[in-house]
DNA sequence: GTCTATACATCGATAGAC
DNA sequence: GTCTATCGATGTATAGAC
C-alpha cells in the first residue's frame, strides 16, 4: 500500500502549496504588470492572495526569485501560441497574427511584457539579461523567417531580412504600447497585417 | 536708474535659482530615465545636484510637479528636431530620420521616453493623460503625412494611411527599446529608412 | 535658498511562535 | 505553512533654524 498517513499529509500539503504558489504567481503578474518590478511591492501581492508578505517570501525565497518565476511562467503560457521556430517562412508571420489576436484577451500578459521590457532596459535591472537574450533569439528567428520567405519567393523586392526583422519586433512592441495606452486607438491585428503585407506575400486567409 | 540693491539681489538670486532648477531638471531626467518615476527617488536626484531632498522639493513643490516639469522641458528640447506639423507629406518622414540620428547622441532622452511611456500605461500614473494626448496628436499628424504623401503620388499602392501611421509610431518606439536594451543590435536609422521605403517613395538623399 | 530635524509610511527580509 | 513581530533602510513631505 503506497501512501501512509504522513505521505498523504505531505502530498496534500504539497498540492495546496502548489495551488498557493500558482495564486501568488497570478497576483505577482498583475502587480508587476501594473507597477513594474521595482515599484511593485511584495506586500501588495500578498494582500491579493490573502496572506502576508512573509507568507509570499516563504514560497519563493525573495522578491527577485519571484520575478524569475513570473517570467518563466509567462513564457510557458505564451510559448504554445508562438509559431514553431522550425516552421520558418511566412508561417511565422501567420503565427504572429495569432499572437496579435490573443493579446487583447489577456491584457495583463501584454502589460507585464511592456512594463518589464522598458524597466529592464537598465543594465542593473534583475531581468536585464533575460530580455537581452530573449530579444537576440527572437530577432534571429525573425531574420530566418524573412530569409525563408525569400527562398519561398514571397519576400517583396528590396526588403532586407535583418532590417525587416528588427522592424517587425519593434512594431509588435510599439503596437502593444499604443493599445495599452488607449485600447480603442489601434487595431493590433489589422496594423500588423498591413505591416507584413508591405514586406511579404501573406497566404490567403 | 533701474536696479536698486534689493532688486539686484533679487535678480541675482533669481538667476541662481533658475540655474539650480535647471540642474535639478537634468538630474531628474537621468533618474526618471533610469528608474522610472515611481521607483526613482527625490533623494537620488538631490544627491546628483549636491543638495538635500528638502532642497529639491523647495524648488518644485512636489515630486509630481517635478515630473511635469521634466516632461515639459523634454518636449522643448525635442520639438525643434521634429518636422514642422504644417509641412506634411514625405518631409515629415525625412524629419523623423533626423530624429533617429539624434537619438543615439542623447541616450538619456530616449531612455526617459521609453521608461515613462511604458510606466504611464497604467491609468493611475501621473503622466498617463500626458502620454494619451501626445500619442493621439502624433498619430493624427502621421496620418496627415501619409495622406499628403498620397496626394504627392508618393504613397505606395495598397497602403492605408491610418494603419501606416500606427505602425510608424510603433516602429520608432520599438526600435528605441531594442537599441536601449542592446545598442549594437540595431541601427535605428537604417531600420527606419527600410520601414519608410516599403510605404512611400522617399526623396533622394 | 538651503539646511537639519522630524514625522510618518512603506519597503524587503528574518526569526520564532503556533 | 502561515502568522506576528521586528529590523534597518528608504520613501515623500513638512517645519523651522540659519
Amino acid at each position: 500500500m503506497a501512501g501512509t498517513t504522513a505521505e498523504k499529509r505531505r502530498r496534500g500539503a504539497s498540492v495546496a502549496s502548489e495551488a498557493m504558489k500558482q495564486a501568488i504567481l497570478d497576483a505577482a503578474t498583475d502587480v508587476f504588470a501594473e507597477s513594474g518590478y521595482r515599484a511593485g511591492s511584495v506586500r501588495t501581492i500578498a494582500e491579493k492572495v490573502g496572506i502576508t508578505d512573509a507568507g509570499v517570501l516563504h514560497h519563493f525565497g525573495s522578491k527577485n526569485a519571484l520575478l524569475a518565476a513570473v517570467l518563466e511562467w509567462r513564457d510557458e503560457r505564451v510559448a504554445p501560441l508562438l509559431p514553431d521556430p522550425r516552421t520558418s517562412g511566412v508561417e511565422t508571420f501567420v503565427g504572429l497574427l495569432r499572437v496579435a489576436e490573443y493579446i487583447p484577451t489577456e491584457p495583463g500578459i501584454a502589460r507585464l511584457h511592456c512594463t518589464l521590457l522598458a524597466e529592464s532596459t537598465d543594465p542593473t535591472h534583475p531581468a536585464h539579461e533575460f530580455f537581452v537574450k530573449r530579444y537576440d533569439r527572437t530577432r534571429g528567428e525573425l531574420v530566418d523567417a524573412f530569409r525563408n520567405a525569400a527562398t519561398q519567393r514571397r519576400l517583396k523586392p528590396g526588403i532586407d531580412p535583418e532590417l525587416a526583422a528588427s522592424a517587425t519586433l519593434a512594431v509588435m512592441d510599439g503596437l502593444q504600447l499604443q493599445w495599452l495606452l488607449r485600447p480603442d486607438a489601434v487595431d493590433i491585428r489589422k496594423a500588423l497585417v498591413a505591416h507584413f503585407s508591405a514586406l511579404v506575400e501573406l497566404p490567403e486567409e
